[in-house]
DNA sequence: GTCTATAGTGCGATAGAC
DNA sequence: GTCTATCGCACTATAGAC
């Protein structure tokens, strides 16, 4: 992957601090959320950092590579998520910790996590990518061990797929952040069998 | 609404029957589900049905018409399987036919449902939609009666999101359908606290 | 690292013939 | 209802100065 960490930059609004890189990174995973990878140009980005689309230009070759770069960030806070639940002592905390990330994660990004896993563009290039699978299989073990026969593939695409859709629902948006994470853990737990 | 029966045609590729807005409005949404409302061109709506762009002009003014005339027919599909379970004559009934239909729908069509209910410009455009959000609270009544508070939102939306969400993930395009819609429907119950 | 300027392409949309 | 032809515009991408 990338030089530095890319999970660092947290929801920096442009101009704030990181490199040029980061910066571009960040603005367009804030546009590709609200308007789709194919709906954000490069002038939208650049505009909203406050340079020329040339500048953004130096920085990536093609719209191509910032999208791979913006997808690789999403996964690797998708990962750093799993791995944090990996590394707790008993199979329970694991998936508590596991539940809670995830929630946190969608809440907290707001639209921007959801809004880009169902960009169709995101999505092809998931659907193909190994490192991709290997988090959701290492999800997958994390909740249902060693069965990877298709009631527990199609349960963890349910977990992801709930979490991260439903945060983005117009049902939803008027509702307090802490109101929605509280009810999001609960019906996830529920979901899985668990207490809670 | 429309003058015809926007519910009517189902999956017809292109070239097929009906008049040519419908065959427009098929069209369109078969691609808006591959690439998204941006990613999708008139250039390419008209190559497919096998025309011309200004034949396409002639049966809507913009392309914000056809995607207009698209989400009504995906929310009109919405709203025919609320419509069923609502003619149900127990409650534990009216449920399950919810559950069944909004879980056929989904997987009968694959990514076309969920992709389009989750693209940037069709969930503007629902998010500020009287009727959408009257289908959805009727979805809601019959799943938690009266109770309106945020829970029942909440949940409501997270049904939603399952499902349609559930049978996009790249974690699950390789699964047998009927393996899909059982696994689906056995979680959508559990997720309501249902027996099945 | 950022700028101006521009090439080349495809877009949405319109005019007018058949 | 469909066609050809075209306009004006925004886009991705590149070249070269500072």
């Amino acid at each position: 992957m990338g030089s530095a960490d890319p999970v660092a930059n947290d929801a920096v609004p442009a101009r704030g601090r990181g490199t040029a890189r980061d910066r571009v990174i960040a603005t367009a995973l804030e546009l590709f959320a609200r308007h789709g990878v194919h709906g954000t140009s490069l002038q939208m980005i650049a505009d909203r950092i406050g340079v020329t689309k040339a500048a953004v230009y130096h920085q990536f070759n093609s719209k191509e590579a910032i999208v791979l770069a913006a997808a690789e960030v999403e996964l690797a806070r998708f990962e750093a998520v799993v791995a944090t639940a990996e590394a707790e002592p008993t199979r329970k905390r694991a998936r508590d910790a596991l539940l809670t990330g995830m929630v946190d994660m969608a809440v907290d990004q707001g639209r921007r996590m959801s809004t880009i896993l169902s960009d169709p563009v995101i999505v092809d290039y998931f659907a193909h990518d190994r490192e991709f699978h290997d988090v959701t299989n290492r999800l997958r073990r994390l909740l249902f061990g060693d069965d990877a026969g298709p009631a527990a593939r199609v349960r963890t695409a349910m977990l992801i797929a709930t979490i991260s859709g439903t945060v983005m629902h117009p049902f939803v948006v008027d509702l307090d952040d802490e109101v929605l994470r509280a009810e999001l853990l609960r019906l996830a737990r529920r979901f899985l069998g668990l207490p809670g």
